[in-house]
DNA sequence: GTCGTAGTTCGATGTTCGTCGAACATCGAA
DNA sequence: TTCGATGTTCGACGAACATCGAACTACGAC
């Protein structure tokens, strides 16, 4: 499982281009939408998710477990999700209110214009 | 030279991933920020230029010249920009508002977060 | 302790990308 | 028509990337 604790950088030394890139690849767009739409546990207590989050054995994409680790880790690197671990599970969550303060409505639009 | 026309993508064709991997490059960010701050030419009449438009050869980046071609391609066929050739020169424009009605804010914002 | 679950890391593979110099194509001017 | 200027295209190169399975690690449960 997760070393002990992810690194998640300080926003203030994410550059803007390297949020594009984490954003420029099919599978992690649609992880961040997946995130953004349906972040929010639906109705009911959720085996300990949080508001925002989601579980990520619950992020089931049509790829090997490793690669969807590799992009989790490339988001959380660019500053664009969180990851808490709680035992031997971790949930997922958009750094949004972090993120709109450094790159102000970023993205919001992009999952806007992602919507179509 | 340009042969003969260059392919503009129809904008409605254009996918949001495309867009933003081409501007998740410095050198292309950097390209598509001087087309905006200082797309229109200064005052007074330049060489045939239009509103909005830069020469070709004013865009000096610390690169080769197919190096620069190769990234102008890129921004053109993700719709990004445009490329009006006059005879033996080419002018480079941002395609703002057929962008702005595919991709509303997209473009404005990652111009004022590249601003800081 | 032993076992199973949940993710991460590693190593390998094939692909894409940024970069360059060289060759090429197109046009205006001499 | 020949020349020069302006870009584009063509390999070629190394670096970065997406992907996978296998090995590994950390934790809860038994």
């Amino acid at each position: 499982m997760a070393p002990k604790a992810h690194r998640h950088p300080d926003i203030d030394d994410v550059e803007l281009v390297t949020v594009l890139s984490a954003l420029a690849e099919p599978t992690r767009l649609r992880i961040v939408h997946m995130l953004a739409v349906h972040g929010c546990s639906r109705d009911g207590a959720h085996g300990g998710l949080l508001e925002g989050e989601r579980a990520w054995k619950d992020l089931d994409l049509p790829i090997a477990q490793s690669t969807l680790s590799h992009h989790l880790r490339i988001l959380r690197e660019a500053g664009l999700l969180r990851n808490r671990t709680e035992g031997t599970r971790c949930f997922i969550s958009l750094r949004t209110d972090e993120l709109d303060e450094r790159f102000p409505g970023l993205l919001g639009t992009v999952l806007t214009c992602n919507d179509r």
